[in-house]
DNA sequence: CCCGTTGTAGCAACCGGTTGCACAAACCTT
DNA sequence: AAGGTTTGTGCAACCGGTTGCTACAACGGG
């Protein structure tokens, strides 16, 4: 059994409040006093039990963060970020997948309750209003969501649509396909709007699809079939299965079709043709949240981070 | 506030502990009061705090899973096989990412202590020493690393590297460079035992590398001076930014010099050449190692996964 | 020398639950 | 109808800490 502080207690011949006090108010208690306590809890090998410390102070000093799928390499480097982040103000980060569930996504955040002070919630799945009322028993930080009264950071995913498109168009692409990610996903949403909005341009949409490079693949035969000259995906993951796709019917990118992902993820950047993508800012995203969680305590500061196009080998002229 | 417990007693005028009971051991209350205690709870949005409730009964249902470094494409799918299974068995599993770093690992897991059941160690990078004191506060499932006396699941790296090396001689190769891993990293060292031991070979080590792009590329010119006309790469990644640094030097993979790496993660799938790899049983490992610690009581169960040679086309015939 | 500070430590209530035990009412026996 | 079981609920201690209040001693000032 590990020592308790009451253990401590009885092996100095001190009351419980006085160990108590050693360690969450040393200068509070008598030098000689403290350092007898503090060779008794080193001596039993003594560490304050953080959940029980929890319940009284209301306080634990970890946050959660919640992702819809760790295996899309746009999240790791913002779970990083946020990890290094909190490690800087004396929290740890416990990190937890949703597979794209909501209803996981409920049960992480209700099990996260109490267990953390506060919930960064990356690309959530849920409804606003499921967020809205599980707000009331959990602080949350939002990313790539809008939800009114919430913190929030968001990625100018409509700028970077802008300038997708705007790059294609400056191809001579006028016939684009849009394929979309899940539902409930707020960036889908952006990105529809902004392309929705764009004059002069034919769109077709494609979706739900899962975020992934099996939602891409499989809508590869639709695209190539609707006479669209460039696709602009939901990210780069759906983007590199599509190009696999394509590849399979031998239609080659960027000389028949051109394709631009959304992320900037590593296999983008090592793929053949190496894949045209808006850049998202995930690492300033992680440390904007775990700030964002700290500072306000739960009022809506919404921060929007810059997007930047890349234009790498994916994308061409448009045929004739 | 969230509702307590008192809350819901006195709204349908009851005691706690019934409450509890309602909760926890529902038949050893009289189903009309039961369901008067279920309105009342579902009411005032009641939900018993987890945090509370491990203080009294020692579970938390739970668990910490450590890895190295989430960003490593390896890791993902070991931790969403860990969480499906656990969700199966009611537990949730909490991840965190050392970093690589010792001083990171054993402060989560000083701070998993308590507020998890147990802990999945993956990769761990303290020492063994270290572990097994940690190992009285809270119990562990080492993956990636043998400790005496603790559940363990391995991976049959010896038995890989044994195949990759066989695979490389049958090539024509003799002199092959062994670009191992991190400091207290046990797959490296089963790695460089195997090698070390296979007759007729004419080995190179590097290392310790960066298990990392960033390590690979770094070694290339090292490893193209050697004279090696293969190599032997601590994992996928490592292989990944060894050829890419290779490919700098205007070095042809596999014409000059064949590459093997360990995992089969995506992008070596991806990559041009398509990487040859011993793949690892990842998910099969997240499985095991929940069962394992949800079985076992501390005891030493060790499972042995069996790894499989997966030739690509980053290996090709030894050059004269 | 008395009194008001100041410093130090103990007491006890509390956080939000769980659980062994006691006890009364309702149910079965015979 | 008396006596023995169940069944259902309350009581209170407990998990491992925190914290407001109190008590007391030593100290400094007038």
């Amino acid at each position: 059994m590990a020592a308790t502080i009451k253990d401590v207690a009885r092996a100095c011949g001190v009351h419980v409040s006085t160990v108590s006090r050693t360690f969450s108010a040393p200068h509070l208690v008598n030098p000689a006093t403290r350092s007898r306590v503090l060779a008794a809890a080193d001596d039993l090998g003594y560490r304050p039990n953080r959940a029980a410390r929890a319940l009284t102070t209301g306080r634990t000093f970890n946050m959660g963060l919640i992702v819809a799928d760790i295996a899309n390499p746009f999240f790791p480097p913002l779970i990083k970020a946020a990890q290094a982040q909190a490690r800087g103000r004396d929290y740890h980060v416990f990190v937890a997948d949703t597979d794209e569930d909501p209803r996981v996504e409920e049960e992480l955040i209700r099990t996260f309750t109490k267990q953390v002070d506060g919930v960064l919630l990356c690309s959530p799945r849920l409804s606003n209003k499921m967020i809205e009322r599980l707000a009331e028993d959990v602080p949350f930080v939002v990313i790539n969501r809008r939800i009114k009264g919430m913190p929030a950071v968001l990625m100018n995913v409509a700028q970077g649509a802008k300038l997708a498109l705007e790059h294609l168009a400056g191809l001579g692409h006028r016939r684009i396909a849009l394929v979309s990610g899940p539902i409930g996903s707020w960036t889908s949403n952006e990105m529809q709007g902004v392309a929705a909005e764009t004059p002069g341009l034919d769109l077709i949409f494609f979706g739900p699809n899962q975020p992934t490079e099996a939602g891409g693949l499989s809508v590869a035969p639709e695209v190539a079939a609707c006479g669209a000259t460039a696709v602009l995906a939901y990210n780069d993951l759906v983007a590199l299965g599509l190009i696999e796709g394509l590849a399979a019917m031998e239609i080659g990118v960027p000389d028949q079709i051109s394709v631009i992902g959304f992320d900037d993820i590593l296999p983008g950047r090592l793929n053949r043709p190496k894949l045209t993508t808006v850049a998202m800012p995930a690492v300033q995203a992680g440390r904007m949240a775990v700030d964002l969680l700290l500072q306000s305590g739960g009022e809506g500061a919404t921060v929007t981070l810059d997007t930047a196009l890349i234009v790498r080998e994916s994308t061409g002229r448009a045929q004739k």
